[in-house]
RNA sequence: GGUCGCAUAGCUCAGCUGGAUAGAGCAUCUGCCUUCUAAGCAGACGGUCGGAGGUUCGAAUCCUCCUGCGAUCACCA
């Protein structure tokens, strides 16, 4: 139990006991470093139900606290502010209780279960910069969501079908000769890529062409002769032409190949796939049935519409005239598929960036208009884009900071500082190579994690991210050091299986084992908020408040025998909850660096 | 134009349900490696929390208006 937890009702006691009076709630916040004190209690709000002063009346509960509880060693009242100390045996005891907990802070996995949706790529382009955002918020909102006790899924759909498919495979026709990723030596998803800036290229010069020789602009953009080839061909597509489907086939293989590299380096996995091929004509069946209910009208030239004006939002089209699927129709159709195939499943987040906002507000309301248990469980993971300093990236034009070689780029970064401070002469180059990985990685997922979702980040691949200061090599650096004492304390035979017969703490210590006791409350925070940024930052003042300590006591330098034991416990402790928290995140912590 | 989001130190960001003198990192400057890893620690410098009103004992936080930036409002996905 957190001290929280025990004052709250304490607290109650005494306003009952003193003044005969029911508090409803109390309010704590950490004691700030200038007073003394582990915890203050606000004395303000009290006044709605107690009236009289302030300070009296914090004087008089501290008073009963300090008689009644034996965690409060002593108090002191200043303004409103009721700071409490609490004594050291508390802290001792709660470090005791955790100390060989494995996982602390974690809940265990309940049957609850929630479907998380991330990456979700075309296959026309490779990955980039924008994709890895996703896949880490992704990637570690389910991690939180695990830690926090939830069954999850973690699941993408993958735009494999469309016209910007067919303008990848178009252009390859006209101009790749028939290359192929063996053939070049490149990635599949690259080479594909490619071709979807190939034909973009030729596009735009048909349509300057067809305007130099005096066509309207927007019937050249309209008409120029590829995109009518791409359109021609998404038809034939559609109409399930053999040799069509067999070019589609194999260039998603390709980029699938290329993708499962990308994700291999990032980390990040799925429990099962989607793929919009099979998705895109499911929900239609629904809207007709929606249509029956009147949740959906149709208009006159047959396409069908639902009417939003009441919840402040407009019509919005879910069947087209031609009777052909839509979007929004194929993501109804999906969610429903994905509870059909995980009845379990009570709830969906979905990691798609801000953009689309209106959309998911919409999908979302439909699927409650029409009824559905686990409509009010659907939580859009909304995030800004990435943008560079040149504006929005944009892969036809070839603006991009490519996934697979930022990654590299971190990579090399790391090995270039790592050379430098030439800690690991002893390691080989397999070694080298997989901790510069680490590290380089470990900076890039932090780095992009610890911004809070919602804002747009700008991204200067001229200005390096930092390895230094609030970063996730200081993080994994704090790590390695604590594993070097460890180490030590091994082969001194320093025996810490047993609780250290100490009475008293050191500040640094006591402050140590208060952050470590918040741990379980922030994983519950970021998983309610969706949010790993709180575990990111959570992580950073942990390591600091270590760091602090490492520098300000002696460890293994210790005299007493029994401190001594309880120091190393406490940083194998620390230890384990970076570890911990950066599993959350998808990074890694290495042995030494 | 309607709707949604964002705005905190020169730069990048914290700031939980309103609470004490608004916190970190980077950058700049000062100290600290013959003792557990200096990718570290300790300190200095740096802020009218975009602006104006309002609610409150108390506002960076809540409400209204305004400004700036971004997104969105397709029979595209």
């Amino acid at each position: 139990m957190n001290i929280q937890e025990v004052l709250s009702d304490k607290v109650k006691e005494a306003v009952k006991s003193i003044f005969d009076k029911e508090l409803p709630n109390v309010e704590f916040q950490p004691t700030r470093k200038d007073f003394e004190g582990d915890i203050t209690i606000v004395v303000f709000p009290m006044l709605r139900v107690v009236k009289g002063n302030p300070v009296q009346i914090g004087e008089q509960i501290g008073g009963y606290l300090e008689e009644h509880v034996d965690a409060v060693a002593g108090f002191n009242v200043i303004k409103g502010f009721l700071n409490i100390v609490i004594n050291d045996g508390f802290y001792l005891d709660f470090f005791n209780s955790i100390s060989s907990v494995e996982n602390f802070g974690f809940v265990k996995e309940s049957d609850d279960a929630v479907m998380v949706e991330y990456s979700s790529p075309n296959t026309n382009k490779p990955l980039h910069l924008g994709h890895i955002r996703n896949n880490l918020l992704g990637y570690s909102v389910a991690e939180i969501l695990k830690a926090s006790g939830k069954k999850v899924y973690k699941t993408q759909i993958i735009n494999d079908r469309g016209i910007h498919i067919c303008k990848s495979m178009v252009a390859w026709q006209k101009f790749g000769n028939g290359e192929t990723p063996a053939s070049t030596g490149l990635k599949g998803d690259k080479l594909v890529g490619n071709y979807y800036v190939a034909f973009d290229k030729a596009y735009k010069e048909q349509i300057a062409k067809l305007v130099a020789e005096g066509t309207d602009l927007k019937v050249a953009e309209k008409e120029a002769p590829i995109l009518l080839e791409a359109k021609d061909m998404l038809l034939k597509w559609e109409a399930g032409d053999a040799e069509t489907v067999a070019l589609w086939k194999t260039m998603n293989g390709w980029v699938y190949k290329g993708f499962e590299v990308t994700y291999k380096n990032l980390g990040v996995d799925f429990d099962n796939l989607y793929y919009e091929s099979d998705t895109y004509l499911l929900g239609k069946d629904v809207v007709a049935e929606g249509l029956k209910k009147g949740v959906f009208f149709k208009k006159e030239d047959g396409s069908v519409w639902i009417d939003l004006t009441e919840d402040g939002l407009d019509e919005k089209i879910v069947l087209r005239s031609d009777g052909t699927a839509v979007y929004m129709t194929q993501d109804i159709g999906t969610a429903i598929q994905r509870v059909k195939d995980h009845p379990d499943v009570n709830g969906m987040v979905y990691t798609v960036g801000n953009e689309q906002d209106y959309h998911f507000k919409v999908l979302f309301l439909i699927l409650q208009k029409l009824g559905f248990s686990w409509s009010n469980k659907l939580h859009h993971l909304s995030y800004g884009m990435v943008d560079l300093p040149s504006g929005k990236m944009k892969s036809r034009e070839g603006t991009v900071v490519d996934a697979d070689d930022l990654m590299a780029d971190m990579t090399r970064t790391a090995a270039t500082i790592s050379e430098e401070l030439g800690k690991l002469e002893d390691y080989n180059e397999e070694e080298k190579q997989s901790l510069y990985k680490m590290i380089g990685l470990g900076a890039l997922k932090y780095y992009i994690l610890k911004v809070d979702p919602k804002k747009r980040i700008l991204f200067d691949p001229e200005e390096s991210v930092d390895f230094q200061g609030n970063t996730g090599p200081f993080i994994q650096y704090t790590y390695a050091r604590i594993q070097s004492i460890l180490r030590k304390a091994e082969s001194m035979g320093i025996d810490i299986s047993k609780d250290a017969k100490v009475t008293e703490l050191h500040a640094k210590e006591k402050e140590l084992i208060k952050q470590l006791q918040i741990f379980p409350d922030i994983i519950q925070l970021a998983a309610e908020n969706y949010s790993p940024a709180l575990i990111a930052n959570y992580t950073y003042d942990l390591v600091k408040e270590f760091n602090s300590f490492y520098q300000q006591v002696s460890i293994l330098g210790e005299s007493d025998d029994e401190k001594k034991v309880l120091r190393v416990q406490l940083s194998k402790k620390v230890a384990e909850v970076i570890q911990d928290a950066f599993k959350l995140l998808g990074v890694e912590v290495p042995e030494r660096m």
